[in-house]
DNA sequence: TATAAAATCCCTTAAAAACATGATTTTTTA
DNA sequence: TAAAAAATCATGTTTTTAAGGGATTTTATA
């Protein structure tokens, strides 16, 4: 059986590697490619492939966003990450929206047949390097942040103010106050702008 | 006559897509690859190509930097940068350091083609998206940073305060704060939070 | 060489953040 | 169901930022 591969990223060259990686593969077939989220969903109208290479960003929705509509309309579509980044709270996100793995743009073409293999097994796949960065020392001392924390850092990051971000949670100026400290904490960092500057780095906003 | 390519990314894929799609163009060969600065050096001290289409972001390396080096000890190799933003800031630094153009990754093959062309006759080329950029209203109501200003932003990013800055760079705490305001204002950003995240966001930092 | 732009400096006030130190209540999960 | 983690709240102090309103000296550049 075939395994139909439809990619979605809005790089062409991207596109275009992966096409030639896979050309004259047996028992794959690249069945198209969309460069945003609205033409991958109305591709997948029309025709449905077995997996899906999804870019994490993408110019009009978030990978993230489009992977959970995917899967909640064709379940059995298979979905892979598709990512420049090997950051922890991306793979974290990709997998908890329904991904089956996740894959690096730097994969070879060996990782990436062995990827699509493993997903269409049912079963998760990482990237190399990506499962390196899960037990790695540097991901591993990136904060995990509690959901209150992912929430007032993007507030901050807004530019609300303690007491602002209090009064549209409907808590006091103190807790608020409190997640910041945590938040100043927990990435190290003296001040907010520190705390932007690697909060953005690591694409935690 | 042929022009010998090479390609300095650190995705493979890209790598992979740029070379099917310059594989049977008459008059180009595609000599090599690089996935970093460190081996891409190694590569010109054996053999130099006529075109390099360099990324900007390098992991060991800032493809700005490495377009000066080359550019200085091979001046006769010409350079086109290859990123994903299409932001003003990142071609103005491309051509500063000598590179004949800027290709976009979602360019396609008839651009790609094009851009090595024109770049062989010493002449300018920017991709469609690139060059729109630069007359584009979104990217035309950037900020334009003053020598100062980008060097008190890096600062501010670090976490260092008014204070700490001013005694860094022997000025006044005054002279700091005038220049905090007028970042402030640029960027219409009403604390250093929102504009922190804005300058992280469009690569000034 | 005018003119504009950039860099420099100063003062004041109010708001906000950062730091310290502590505690209670909910929620999660082992 | 205990223990751990998360979320909540409080009080007080010090430091830093933000906003407002100037002014002077360098440095580019038309």
């Amino acid at each position: 059986m075939t395994v139909k591969v439809f990619v979605v990223d809005d790089h062409y060259m991207v596109i275009e590697g992966i096409r030639a990686l896979l050309q004259n593969e047996p028992g794959i077939e690249f069945v198209g490619n969309a460069t945003n989220g609205e033409s991958c969903l109305a591709f997948l109208q029309r025709q449905q492939p077995d997996l899906i290479l999804l870019d994490i960003n993408l110019p009009d929705k978030k990978g993230f966003d489009l992977c959970k509509d995917i899967k909640s309309k064709y379940p059995t579509i298979q979905i892979l990450g598709l990512s420049t980044f090997n950051q922890r709270s991306y793979i974290d996100k990709m997998m908890e929206n329904g991904a089956s793995g996740y894959l690096l743009k730097n994969a070879g073409k060996d990782e990436l047949l062995k990827g699509i293999e493993t997903a269409m097994k049912h079963k998760t796949y990482l990237s190399h390097e990506a499962a390196l960065s899960l037990r790695n020392e540097e991901s591993e001392d990136l904060p995990v942040l509690t959901r209150r924390e992912n929430e007032i850092l993007e507030y901050i990051a807004q530019g609300l103010t303690n007491q602002e971000i209090a009064d549209k949670l409907f808590i006091s100026y103190s807790t608020v106050d409190s997640h910041r400290k945590s938040l100043l904490h927990k990435f190290g960092a003296k001040n907010v702008a520190v705390l932007i500057n690697l909060a953005s780095k690591y694409k935690f906003i």
